[in-house]
RNA sequence: GGAGAGAUGACCGAGCGGCUGAAGGUGCUCGCCUGCUAAGCGAGUGUGGGGGUUAUACUCCACCGAGGGUUCGAAUCCCUCUCUCUCCGCCA
């Protein structure tokens, strides 16, 4: 969410910056008229509580004297009840300002590209040596169906489309993949490992930017107010919703590892073989929050830290820069990563690294007091994969395939492929 | 699911319906002091919103878990909900 004041002060601004995104129904124009309104509202009855206040101050002094008051309580009778009549006004107005601002994505960034689609990314790196398979890789369903390791037919009996069923070692590779980004990202790049809820409430929704604009996104538990998380963005973003850290607690940098829900409404038809597009995935996800003059080289690191992942597992990739139609609705800014995948002939996502500037932080109160000034402000948010585990999965099975049929597992995995009993 | 207790500022913790945006403490910031990584003294220290200012200053309103209600007036009384804790039941 953006300030009601910046976009008050900012209109124009506001209204280009949206429509880079392709989006020509912000209603800008409506937003003037309900701020102008609500501030009408807010003069009144602010006048009239104080009024109140005032007089209210009167009628306790008078008697304590012991002097009628009548002819006065009479008076606010009616002022409190004028008062309560605008109060209700007022709500209807704020309500519907309220629906646009949360409507209006965050602004992006100078330096994101204009464009409309993911076809106007821009290429930022490559990294590592696209392997030679021959004329017709086999696609990593058809590896896992042939090795027994991934069946989704039978988790389409269970579930329907976009579920997968991971048997033998296609579960343990699966559950070392977890375990190895953790232990990086833990180990290594300093991040804190949490275990979040994976359902959480509107509020929480909200604060991140789900809700109230992405509803048919989410999967809902009927008659409670609890969505399955999209994303572990979603409850390690909200950790500290509501409070005021000090300045020497940032950066807050968080792991966490979660299964994924989402619906997928709108995809229909998108990816439909194997398990690339899934109404459950796996994701290890790296959250931080930080001072905001900090926020621009916090997400290189956070970049870095994810392109880490598959740089050790010897997996080819590249980055790039999402423009602006192609950009989420709270970030300013993303990479996006893209892990090569020999079937399609083509790299597809793996990690998605934003910065989300203060507006999920405006969103959830999550503020901080700086050094040595008297207020506090709000923290800058950024989170990115590091990385979605099933794609990871599906990039090895088709990477890493040999001649014979068989998959050269990384050797950072070795590890986590160890007899223990 | 049943019975009871509670929810106050960054944190802890007071608070007879009016003088409480809220005592006291801790923490933090600034200053002073002190011959030493401490102690002491003084001052300051919530959030959101409106008006105002180039920006400050200043000023007004709201907020004591959330939402309603009673009242001229609510942190204080009433109702509903949420969460936490204790006991019972059930349960991985």
């Amino acid at each position: 969410m953006l300030e009601l004041r910046f976009i008050r002060e900012n209109l124009s601004l506001v209204k280009e910056k949206t429509e880079r995104r392709g989006i020509t129904d912000s209603r800008i124009e409506e937003f003037e008229e309900l701020d102008k309104k609500r501030r009408e509202f807010l003069f009144e009855i602010e006048n009239l509580r104080n009024r109140r206040k005032t007089v209210s101050q009167k009628i306790a002094d008078l008697k304590k004297k012991k002097e009628d008051a009548e002819a006065l309580i009479k008076e606010m009778r009616d002022v409190g009840a004028r008062v309560k009549e605008l109060e209700k006004e007022l709500s209807a107005n704020d309500e519907k300002l309220n629906e646009i601002v949360m409507g209006i994505p965050n602004l992006c960034d100078e330096s994101v590209p204009v464009g409309q689609d993911e076809s106007e990314n821009i290429e930022v790196r490559t990294w590592g040596e696209i392997p030679d398979l021959g004329p017709k890789p086999k696609a990593h369903f058809e590896i896992g169906a042939e090795l027994g390791i991934l069946d989704l037919e039978r988790a389409a009996k269970m579930s329907g489309a976009r579920f997968v069923l991971l048997k033998g070692l296609g579960s343990r590779l699966e559950r070392a993949l977890i375990n190895f980004m953790l232990d990086l990202h833990t180990q290594k790049h300093g991040y804190e490992e949490v275990l979040p809820p994976f359902l959480v409430n509107s509020a929480t929704m909200t604060a991140t930017g789900q809700l109230p604009k992405f509803e048919q996104d989410l999967f809902k538990v009927q008659d409670w107010d609890l969505y399955m998380i999209p994303t572990a963005e979603v409850p390690v973003t909200n950790i500290h919703s509501n409070e005021t850290l000090a300045e020497k607690e940032l950066p807050k940098k968080y792991v966490a590892y979660t299964p994924c829900f989402r619906s997928e409404a709108g995809s229909h038809g998108k990816d439909t073989r194997g398990i690339i597009r899934q109404h459950q995935f796996d994701k290890v996800e790296l959250v931080k929050l930080c001072e905001p003059e900090n926020s621009n080289d916090e997400l290189e690191s956070l970049l870095a830290d994810a392109e880490e992942v598959l740089q050790l597992l010897k997996l080819p990739y590249r980055v790039v820069l999402l423009c602006s139609g192609d950009l989420g609705f709270s970030a300013t800014k993303t990479y996006d990563i893209e892990v090569w995948m020999p079937a399609q002939n083509k790299y597809r996502e793996i990690s998605s690294c934003s910065n989300f500037l203060d507006f999920q932080a405006r969103r959830g109160g999550i503020r901080y007091r700086p050094r040595g000034k008297k207020k506090s402000g709000l923290v800058h948010t950024l989170n990115g994969s590091g990385l979605a585990v099933g794609r990871t999965l599906a990039a090895i099975l088709e990477n890493c395939r040999q001649p014979d049929g068989t998959i050269k597992i990384p050797e950072v995995l070795a590890p986590y492929f160890e007899k223990r009993f």
